[in-house]
RNA sequence: GCGGAAGUAGCUCAGAUGGUAGAGCAUCAGCCUUCCAAGCUGAGGGUCGCGGGUUCGAAUCCCGUCUUCCGCUCCA
């Protein structure tokens, strides 16, 4: 059993995710957050709007629609995009999209002299490209043409097929084409579309950002490992507006408050890297991806891209409204670049969930224990007592309801003190105070330390600010 | 979506050749216990993923479907 199942199967136990549906036998890719995977996410969430929108003063927040007029879809490039023609090679089983086997033979016949052959098939291309019936068209090239599989060398093809990667559905109780709208892809067209609104009712000046926390739908073709890939997720994201020609700077700029955001959340650095993209996107000038080692291997968590004036250009080419905005002291127009810090909000909960999952051997028997750093930790700490009797429950049903005032605690009186530690360590709760005989005497109660075990005697009501304290000086060992 | 494999209690699994289900752990209650899951007693929990078929009878055979895993394909 590898890492990856036993997060999965620890996240089911104890509440922390769980499939969608699950009675009903599961809907794929799709998944809900438990008890505890909630409180997660929310201190995921709440920290990152800290840290972008209260501690800037010129970043805004934002939260738009799911659905949007379709035509942000054409301008942002997804309609084209998201939609690709695939043919099946029913000899060897492989996939293929049917535009790429069409350029690669037209390649071949370039690179074999034939130019004027090579000529007339991109000709042709081009046409299907603009045609109505684009895979019939593609479909017709490939027959003609007799371009065999790349892998089997067969000529041994399915009919050519349109996969839509955005879902979609229709405003009012009649489908039909007329009516249909997409579920966002991405959160991103939601800040661009309201860019002049939000810019003018904030009265913000360039540079400023706009930031949103939101859900996004991809109907992936392939949708695997866990809340990795998803056809539900949310994202969390801040487009900065600069000026063009200041692009650089500020994607340094956030490039650095973006991996520094990670390891605050306490992700070893040692496991975090950045990753430059070889091929840009046609929108950009530059990018990277924060990638974190999980046990799937290095995977992109946050994508930090220089997205320039693509954007807002094309919003006001379609829309027909100005997407320009006026410097008051240069006296001067243009429409602002673009720096994107958009971050996975599910992936960074895997990372979580990765990074803090831990066996170690305590006498001889195993302990599995999350250690989270305290700040996104579901509970921050639990109360015992030690016997269920001697009046030890009352006076820790009075802690924890002093603790409940401050953050998220939990009492538990079920089981050997032992098995309690236990389960609050696979729960990822950072402190646990027990009420014991000295408690009754003196009022002082221990505090157990998750991550080392080890235990203080403190005053029952120094527990708040004691914990506090300590939630701020905490470092990941190791 | 294609090919392969799998789907039995919350979890990990056992149930040869078809005769209507078990274990360990977990959960709950009680006892015991003054600090790291291991004692005792008891309880709850499964129409064996779902639907159909074959059969006197199916968890076990056949078909479909859903889900998961692996390999393709895709990935702003």
């Amino acid at each position: 059993m590898d890492v990856l199942d036993k997060i999965v199967s620890l996240s089911k136990r104890r509440g922390f995710i769980f499939q969608s549906s699950d009675i009903y036998g599961g809907l794929g890719a799709t998944y809900d957050y438990g008890p505890l995977g909630v409180e997660l996410k929310r201190n995921v969430t709440e920290r990152w709007w800290q840290h972008m929108v209260y501690r800037h003063d010129n970043i805004e927040g934002l939260d738009a629609a799911i659905l949007m007029h379709p035509e942000v879809w054409k301008a942002s490039g997804h309609v084209d995009a998201f939609n690709d023609p695939m043919i099946d090679d029913k000899a060897s089983k492989y996939r293929y999209r049917a535009d790429d086997l069409i350029e690669n033979h037209i390649e071949k016949l370039r690179s074999d002299g034939k130019d004027e052959r090579a000529d007339a098939v991109r000709q042709r291309f081009v046409a299907a490209l603009n045609s109505d019936d684009l895979p019939k068209a593609l479909y017709e090239i490939i027959m003609d043409e007799e371009i065999r599989g790349p892998d089997s060398g067969a000529f041994d093809w399915t009919e050519v097929r349109q996969f839509n990667l955005m879902f979609q559905t229709h405003i009012g109780p009649v489908a039909d084409a007329d009516n249909r709208v997409y579920l966002r892809p991405e959160t991103a067209q939601g800040i661009f579309v309201n860019f002049r609104l939000a810019q003018e009712t904030s009265r913000q000046q360039v540079p400023f950002g706009i930031a949103q926390i939101g859900k996004a739908f991809r109907n992936e073709i392939v949708a695997r490992q866990f809340i990795f890939r998803m056809r539900e997720f949310e994202q969390m994201e801040m487009q900065y507006f600069v000026k063009p020609g200041t692009q650089m700077e500020h994607f340094e700029e956030w490039r650095e408050k973006r991996m520094q955001w990670h390891i605050a959340n306490g992700i070893r650095p040692s496991k975090l890297r950045w990753h430059e993209h070889e091929k840009l996107a046609h929108y950009a000038d530059a990018a990277f991806d924060v990638q974190y080692e999980f046990p799937i291997g290095w995977q992109e968590i946050e994508g930090i891209h220089s997205r320039t004036d693509y954007d807002l250009k094309r919003h006001q080419e379609f829309s027909g409204k100005k997407m320009e905005y006026f410097d008051p002291y240069k006296q001067e127009k243009y429409i602002p670049y673009v720096v994107e810090t958009s971050a996975g909000l599910d992936r960074t909960i895997l990372m979580l969930l990765c990074e803090a999952y831990e066996e170690e051997e305590v006498e001889g028997e195993e302990r599995v224990v999350m250690k989270f750093h305290p700040d996104v930790a579901p509970i921050k700490a639990a109360v015992f007592p030690l016997v269920k009797r001697e009046g030890m429950p009352e006076v820790a049903h009075e802690i924890e309801a002093d603790l409940r005032k401050s953050f998220n605690a939990f009492y538990d009186e079920s089981g050997s003190i032992g098995k309690r530690y236990r389960r609050m360590d696979e729960a990822g709760t950072p402190f646990c105070i027990t009420v014991d005989g000295d408690t009754l005497e003196d009022g002082t109660v221990t505090i157990r330390d998750r991550d080392s075990m080890e235990q203080d005697r403190i005053p029952k009501d120094n527990a708040v600010p004691y914990i506090q304290d300590r939630m701020r000086g905490w470092r990941r060992e190791g």
